[in-house]
DNA sequence: ATGAAAGCGCTAACAG
DNA sequence: CTGTTAGCGCTTTCAT
């Protein structure tokens, strides 16, 4: 059997209580019982049960985070800040992906670590709200929606200033000459996405640039709605001179469909993403992308949950993360000519 | 307070136990009271104290996983079949990332989850084994190593077939015509890097092509480490003619250096590389990948793993995953001609 | 089909 | 500085 507590105390000769006390690092030991429990411990292996201890201490010095994918530059700037804020508080970050709406398991998943496993909860784009942030509150589990504006008040959350995101980079879209700039909407039930629309339409409303509905088409954070939504441009012969995509990875893909109808990027068309993906870089031309500073989100995540765990929530209960625009080749005219050894690859036919 | 298990029986006006076994469905239970727990249940809000549940019953329902990083095609692969497969059997997922040699944080989560928290543990590509499989084995907890070939006999292990990975794209290579094929190692630490390495070598031989030690330098999986060993190839004057990269990530990086010393993929140099990123197919030339099936390896762990929990280990300890190679342009001479709408954009200037 | 009693492993509160 | 007592919330006997 495995060894308990009281197999430590007994071999260390005290009681379970100054065992309990030594591997807390409890004051008030003397250092000879400190070293005898230490010892005692060492020799058997004992490995404290995290159930029990959290059972008696009402605490399990966890944090969870509940996300739909993992695959995903975003996520895993989030779960890097959190992790490394968690652990400078001594905390430690468990995590599950719910995987989608396929198996609706997002509400189970919080229930199941909600109450035992974790001190509070960070929820990265929850979907199916409704089902549970009320039992959240009602239960009074601390938790933190993150990149997500919760609809009820008073809710802890951390969000990107999406507006402000796709605002700059409208905006600078502008500032190069463009006139007839397209978007492609990530989600229409997504929050960022509408806020993201409001902000192109804004930079645009500045410019004294009128909005017309047929540059905005669906983008869906996927290729394949990108792409025909793209080709429906080309064929419909309104194609935008800038384009402004959901994400870097359908931003990667309307340049691939671009390139291969002879058009050039950014000398015919400019084409802008969201994410900041470490491929934006790789390629030629480089990608414009608004910074989301997605582990900056995480880190706050964490404060702010940690604040609500201890009940020292203060006024601050939403905290907004002001992306960054990377201003690079894929929106910028007269670049530095071509590559002095001639082409390089393009972009891949499908 | 939150209502307890006693809160729900009271109000259902039964005792404990009933009410236990409606909320754990077991049989043997009026309909009635099931009906009446059910609802008393329903009305408070109740959700089940996790860690006193694991406490009396010694079960948590839960896997952990326990990996370096999230931010990887490969362990986002697994770690989606592990979930997809985990939640098939009725088990919840934890997962925790340990960031990296940094923080040595890898032997204290392993702690944390191993008493009451996890029924069993899958750890991806573990560093620092010495420091904690022994605990595991004295404590006897389930665990399963995934990716890495553990030194110690007997322990469970899904592993990607690494040399023969390395072996089918050496040999696709020499069967394009490859003579001076180079090979950039992943990490000399990293047994699979090795196992790899040994997979090239292996096909070398068998087509009778000498080893050249010249040929074979270092990749680390990063970026900057394959950018000089090829700029030493290319300033020694011995740049091979194919070259197979430890990722694509690195794989992506020579093809910018190679292009933008004005040589042409693949037909001045084929490259190929580990992993099969979803970018392979979006830029032109598509990337040459050995794809290493990581949800397959996700799913095998699992099951693997759910069978020592449940103490049903068979003769089976130990599983390998085949990889398969995706042969695309950069290795493919007489690609289908340059697009007919002209150069596409290339790869970056760092 | 239901309940009474016991205790999983640990630590907070109190007493010494 | 150390020990005794009690009990966190739940489920597993064992009895009825």
């Amino acid at each position: 059997m495995r060894p308990t507590i009281v197999d430590v105390a007994k071999r260390a000769g005290v009681c379970t209580v100054t065992a309990s006390r030594v591997l807390n690092n409890h004051p008030n030991v003397r250092e000879e019982s400190r070293r005898k429990v230490l010892k005692a411990a060492e020799e058997l292996g004992y490995i404290p049960h995290s159930a029990a201890r959290s059972l008696r201490s009402g605490k399990t010095t966890a944090i969870g985070v509940v996300l739909p994918t993992l695959d995903d530059p975003f996520m895993a700037g989030v779960l890097a800040g959190v992790e490394e804020e968690a652990w400078q508080h001594g905390y430690f970050t468990i995590i599950s992906q719910t995987r989608g709406a396929a198996y609706a398991n997002e509400a189970e998943y919080v229930r199941f670590l909600t109450r035992g496993r974790v001190d509070g909860l960070i929820l990265v784009t929850p979907r199916h709200e409704e089902e549970y942030i009320l039992e959240l509150e009602r239960q009074r589990v601390p938790f933190v929606l993150a990149d997500k504006n919760s609809s009820r008040p008073g809710v802890l959350s951390v969000t990107v200033d999406n507006f402000h995101g796709a605002y700059l980079a409208t905006k600078h879209l502008l500032e190069m000459g463009h006139r007839a700039i397209g978007h492609l909407v990530g989600r229409p039930e997504i929050e960022s996405s509408l806020q993201r629309l409001r902000g192109y339409q804004r930079a645009l409303e500045e410019y004294g640039v009128e909005y017309r509905a047929d540059l905005v088409k669906n983008g869906w954070f996927s290729r394949e709605v990108a792409r025909e939504s793209v080709l429906a441009w080309l064929e419909g012969g309104n194609l935008p001179t800038a384009i402004l995509a959901c994400d870097d990875n359908v931003a990667f893909e309307v340049i691939a469909i671009l390139t291969r109808h002879g058009l050039r990027v950014p000398d015919d068309v400019a084409v802008a993403g969201f994410d900041d993906d470490k491929m934006d870089t790789v390629f030629s031309p480089t990608l414009t992308s608004v910074n989301q500073r997605s582990m900056e989100v995480g880190r706050e995540a964490v404060r702010l949950l940690l604040k609500a765990i201890s009940r020292e929530i203060g006024e601050e209960r939403s905290i907004v993360i002001k992306p960054e625009l990377m201003v690079r080749e894929s929106t910028t005219r007269n670049r530095r000519g071509r590559s002095p050894y001639g082409q390089g690859p393009g972009l891949a036919d499908p």
